[in-house]
RNA sequence: GUGGUCGUAGCUCAGCUGGUAGAGCACCGGGUUGUGGUCCCGGGGGUCGCGGGUUCAAGUCCCGUCGAUCACCCCA
């Protein structure tokens, strides 16, 4: 077999890497478990008019085959790989709706696909951590405020720059692009969207052949760059001169969400006018998350709010929801070396084998001291003690238990100071820190 | 899917107008006869992405292909 080649898009973590990935998550779960969210998992495929009934992600979506299949077998023809952790949901929601309790609120860990050309953070298999909350026939608003402060703990443990959530509400830029009799607001959207790539000239270029006139351009412009960390932004709208009363309602939901978010967890959220994106599924408030220092890399967490995601018939379950793109947050800052792991193991230590009769009674000592928590693996030779101590180093091991010789006391040695002293595994314990790895962060 | 760039050791790369495949780091061994990291010496490792073509001769030139990467599209 000849060397086979990374795949791109796909990625695959290192070991001290790992560590890193589910220290993260592990912070992540327990912070979504203490706002009381639920975890489900769903399976990785959906019929894939489940897939599609929203939007135009039909060409990201991996179809499944199975390789047997011949042209008259389409019994799997219909499946796809989840895109995201929402529209599955939505529809385990609806399937289930008679098993949960409304409103209902899960997080979900797991990966998703999309068959995109990958680039610094964007692979074709990743992984998102998702909360969402939904409710039978209305959703309170509240929940929209309530999101991006989980969110915000949840980053904020994190060795990562600091976090910004930048909000906007669908109603607003629909409302607004109506009121200007704009023929196509959803592409004026995606255009606008690309004002801090291409600026506002280009936003302007690009508007003009959507049949948007000059003046309409300059308003449109003026909506999307306005930003405020409180409630003072729909002012700045309305002297703008356009109204219409789905922007009216923007308006007012978007200034709760930020005026909660602000007394609750200041400079976490801002309203920001321009963004635009997510899914095209979303109805109400949008949220898109940058890192300071690391905007170019776009959002490590987006969602918003859904109102027609999970309905059937007279069933509507509107909900509201926030991913946390764990693959995109890591490999942007794997890539910029900015997290590190105190080591590539879980092992704390290392016991020394002196001669392989002695295995046993090393084994022994190891018991010991996994029976008190600490990680601990016996040395794979009886090499020599230096070797056997590099062979800790190598993999970040702090500490390596020598087993005293006949009758004589063990010592353990802190291999990074050298300092050896006499301990025994029935109650010998590294210090805190030593336990588990140590993740740390550039920015923190 | 479209366009640009790039494929040589595990990693970073050198290899001139074609002439027998190299360095640093990493890894292994020894100096160091059972307590590492420094230093010195030695060693293993490559169908030069793959296939074809031109040539006496191709890592080098040409064509194709695959892969990677960046941008667009779109998005976590």
């Amino acid at each position: 077999m000849s060397k086979p080649t990374p795949l791109s898009g796909f990625p695959e973590w290192l070991p001290a890497q790992r560590i890193i990935e589910q220290r993260f998550l592990d912070h992540i779960r327990r912070t979504f478990e203490l706002y009381g969210f639920a975890s489900l998992e769903t399976r990785a495929v959906e019929p894939l008019d489940q897939l599609l009934r929203k939007g135009e992600t039909s060409k990201e979506v991996y179809v499944l085959r199975r390789l047997q299949a011949d042209s008259t077998d389409s019994s799997d023809a219909s499946l796809g790989l989840h895109f995201d952790l929402t529209v599955p949901f939505a529809r385990f929601v609806l399937e289930n709706a008679g098993k949960l309790h409304f409103p209902f609120r899960r997080y979900q860990i797991q990966k998703a696909w999309r068959g995109e050309r990958p680039q610094v953070g964007r692979y074709r298999e990743f992984t998102q951590a998702d909360i969402d909350i939904v409710d039978r026939d209305t959703l309170p608003a509240h929940y929209e405020a309530e999101l991006p402060l989980v969110i915000g703990d949840a980053l904020a443990g994190l060795p990562i720059p600091k976090p910004t959530v930048l909000v906007n509400n669908r109603k607003v830029l629909q409302g607004f692009y109506q009121g200007l009799d704009l023929v196509d607001p959803e592409a004026v959207m995606r255009v606008v969207d690309k004002l801090d790539k291409i600026g506002p000239a280009g936003v302007t270029a690009e508007l003009s052949p959507l049949g948007v006139t000059d003046s309409q351009a300059r308003l449109v412009l003026g909506l999307a760059e306005i930003s405020a960390d409180d409630g003072s932004f729909v002012d700045d709208v309305r002297k703008l001169g356009v109204s219409d009363p789905l922007l009216d309602e923007g308006l007012a939901e978007l200034a709760a969400v930020v005026e909660a978010a602000g007394a609750h967890s200041p400079g976490l959220c801002r309203a920001e006018l321009k963004i635009a994106r997510g899914l095209d599924y979303y109805t109400g408030t949008v949220y898109e998350t940058q890192l300071a220092g690391l905007e170019r890399y776009g959002s490590v967490c987006s969602g918003g709010r859904y109102d027609n995601l999970a309905s059937s018939g007279n069933d509507r379950f509107p909900g509201v929801g926030l991913s946390i793109g764990v693959s995109r947050l890591l490999g942007v800052l794997f890539g910029e070396n900015a997290l590190s792991a105190s080591r590539s193991v879980p092992t704390a230590v290392l016991v020394a084998v002196s001669a392989e009769e002695d295995r046993r009674s090393c084994d022994r000592i190891a018991a010991q001291l996994r029976a008190r928590g600490i990680a601990t693996e016996v040395s794979p030779s009886a090499a020599k003690f230096g070797k056997q101590i590099k062979f800790a180093d190598r993999r970040g091991i702090p500490y390596v238990w020598f087993p005293g010789a006949e009758g004589a006391a063990d010592t353990v040695k802190d291999i990074r100071s050298g300092e050896q002293v006499e301990a025994s595994a029935g109650n010998w314990t590294p210090p805190a820190v030593d336990l588990i790895p140590v993740v740390e962060g550039t920015f923190n």
